[in-house]
DNA sequence: TTACTCACG
DNA sequence: ACGTACGTGAGTAAG
């Protein structure tokens, strides 16, 4: 793996004598208001070509066209305006938008038909960049045509950086492949395969075949592959709107595109973080860290590896000879809840549950999270998937925002701040997935609970102990809680008794008492069961769609996960729905107010806003919010809001 | 690469 | 009797 310390051989090379283009050597540091994007166009000078006096060695296939003068740029331009709708890809110099740069660009107006549009080859003729910004930027601009793209996320971005603003309406293929099977992989190329019957070129065949970066290979060859990506994908838009429409998932296919320049800002914008804080967050962790290792090491009367679970099994299991109450795949389990139980009977587990707390968040927070922070801008910019979950909710990764540790004790959320003179507004919606069963099943006692506007979880003990609601006891209440959430998880006595620590037999008079009183939301759990068993899948409110196997498996337990799935998914997957909604109505109304979106962690929206415009927002943000998320929706939605300088 | 553990909603 | 609920990503060990 090359990395930013180790140039290849081919930086050093110049070509026709003019200067190599500047890398990531010397970080243009970009501080202060979420990233104002500024130009960035490609490294494009028309230099004299490598193989000058040489014969082309690529022959472009038919129906495929270069696009290196003006005369061929206002061809290009004149065609595409021609068509409704158009296919586009990028080629960049590396894989994170944030430091790739354009290489080229490709289009296909029709099945067949594409173009290659090189604006970053150190080698060939190219139109100058500004030229086919300009010649482009209107095209490109133009709401009434469609835009068509293979995770169009990447190339708006990248796009975007070298000045170029991508209006829609898109066509993500790649998001209409998931919507539609969400098994397997989603790459163009194998999309190609499974919806075209098409071998593609990949893309590593084209980087060894010239042995080159791809900005210094011959224009020929990186035109022939951008254009059967961009052809290809035009190809795919065919083949699978008519399976978005067999599974009635337009609407929920509109809302992710829609929802694709929002992700994109969102990406490029990041969040800043208070990397001194962590560093000395880090320092104090570390300092306890090895005080409780010792104090491990003296509990057990032996040194071992405390990251390491079967050695902790042989010390624990072996030679303390503790009884194992709880087993994995590979042998006796060392999880929390198996080292609570030992906890009275030695010292050593609950030292080794101190020791993997401290551990935790100095190595996956304190640690990781300032090597996340972008040279470029010096604010960490997560990777959010649309499609990153079967549910519909977004994924995060590099690094995950979505799971910070939430306890106020550590200061893991404080770090994360916002620019100077700005704040961060945090809007969370209330209860969203207990209000979204209301909805599906309109169960009169619980639409009216929410429709008073009660504490949902007293009112449920109220109705499963028969009390009044103010005699209710906070152990009650905590009973109810975990109801409540059960029926989100399509809980079953066992896991309810689990997670509340009673008896079995109890947790199942509570589940009786609570169906009683609901049963709305008992036949609505039938209902569901029901339909997923006959059409093997399940829908939320938007129409996403998915699949659950198992349901008819003769194997209880199987059986058991897979209704459990069934329940949870048009719970969970609805209030997906409600919430990437409510971003894409929210999205038009911030560059009023200076605001930028920059965090999403399932029911919560994390806004940066200059500070004096932070009231006036939070107004429209709630109202946005709130709003009904679909015709006959009735449940109302609540959404609590925090305004400060972090996020905590 | 797989298994385990653990952070979040 | 049941292997302890739904959905994720990351760090580490060990093969």
């Amino acid at each position: 793996m090359r990395t930013p310390q180790q140039p290849s051989l081919f930086d050093e090379m110049e070509i026709g004598g003019a200067p190599a283009a500047p890398r990531g050597g010397e970080p243009r540091v970009r501080p202060g208001p979420a990233g104002s994007s500024l130009p960035n166009p490609p490294d494009a000078s028309p230099q004299p070509s490598l193989f000058a006096g040489e014969e082309p060695t690529v022959v472009l296939p038919e129906g495929y066209r270069v696009v290196a003068t003006g005369a061929a740029l206002a061809a290009l331009v004149a065609r595409l305006t021609a068509v409704p709708r158009f296919a586009l890809d990028t080629e960049t110099t590396d894989l994170d938008p944030m430091v790739g740069r354009l290489v080229g660009i490709s289009f296909s107006p029709a099945v067949g038909e594409a173009f290659y549009v090189p604006v970053g080859h150190s080698v060939g003729r190219q139109v100058p960049w500004h030229r086919v910004a300009e010649a482009l930027g209107t095209l490109l601009g133009d709401p009434a045509r469609a835009k068509i793209g293979h995770n169009l996320k990447f190339d708006l971005r990248v796009l975007e950086r070298a000045g170029l603003r991508v209006s829609g309406p898109h066509w993500d293929t790649m998001i209409a492949a998931y919507l539609v099977r969400a098994e397997g992989g989603h790459g163009l190329k194998e999309c190609a395969r499974r919806y075209l019957g098409r071998e593609m070129q990949q893309f590593e065949d084209l980087i060894q075949q010239g042995r080159l970066a791809i900005q210094q290979m011959e224009v020929g060859a990186v035109a022939r592959y951008a254009c059967e990506d961009a052809e290809a994908t035009f190809a795919l838009r065919e083949a699978l709107a008519p399976r978005l429409a067999e599974t009635d998932q337009e609407a929920v296919f509109r809302l992710e595109c829609e929802l694709v320049p929002v992700v994109a800002q969102m990406e490029t914008d990041g969040v800043a973080v208070d990397v001194a804080t962590l560093e000395e967050l880090a320092r104090a962790l570390e300092e306890q860290l090895v005080a409780k290792a010792e104090a491990c090491f003296a509990a057990a009367g032996q040194r071992f590896n405390l990251n390491s679970p079967r050695q902790i099994g042989a010390i624990l299991y072996g030679s303390l000879g503790l009884p194992a109450s709880r087993m994995t795949a590979t042998g006796p389990s060392t999880d929390e809840m198996a080292l609570r139980e030992l906890a009275g009977q030695h010292a050593l587990p609950g030292r080794i549950l101190e020791y993997r707390e401290l551990n935790k968040l100095l190595t996956t927070y304190a640690l990781a999270l300032p090597r996340a922070v972008s040279p470029i801008t010096g604010r960490i910019h997560p990777g959010f998937h649309q499609i990153g979950a079967r549910s519909g909710r977004f994924s995060c990764a590099h690094p995950n925002l979505q799971n910070l540790p939430k306890d106020s004790a550590n200061t893991i959320r404080r770090a994360f701040v916002a620019a100077p003179g700005h704040v961060l507004l945090s809007a969370d919606y209330s209860q969203i997935e207990l209000r979204i069963l209301a909805h599906v099943s309109q169960d009169p006692a619980l639409l009216a609970a929410f429709q008073a506007g009660e504490d949902v979880h007293a009112r449920t003990a109220a109705d499963i102990f028969g009390v009044p609601l103010a005699a209710v006891t906070p152990e009650q209440r905590r009973v109810a809680k975990g109801i409540n959430f059960g029926l989100v998880y399509g809980m079953s006595p066992q896991g309810l008794a689990a997670q509340l620590s009673i008896p079995v037999p109890e947790a199942e008079r509570y589940a009786s008492a609570y169906f009683a009183r609901y049963a709305g939301v008992k036949t609505a759990m039938a209902d569901i069961l029901r339909r997923a068993r006959a059409q093997g899948f399940v829908t939320t409110i938007t129409g996403r769609r998915r699949e659950v196997s198992g349901l008819k498996a003769p194997d209880g337990r199987a059986r058991g996960q897979a209704e459990r799935q069934a329940i949870n998914a048009p719970i969970q997957g609805s209030a997906a729905d409600v919430i990437k909604a409510a971003m894409v109505r929210l999205a038009p109304r911030l560059p009023e107010f200076g605001a930028r979106m920059i965090l999403q962690v399932h029911d919560e929206l994390v806004i940066e806003v200059p500070e004096e415009r932070a009231a006036a927002l939070r107004e429209v943000v709630v109202s946005i919010m709130e709003e009904s998320p679909a015709p006959g929706f009735r449940v109302p939605l609540r959404v609590d809001t925090q305004i400060a300088r972090a996020w905590s």
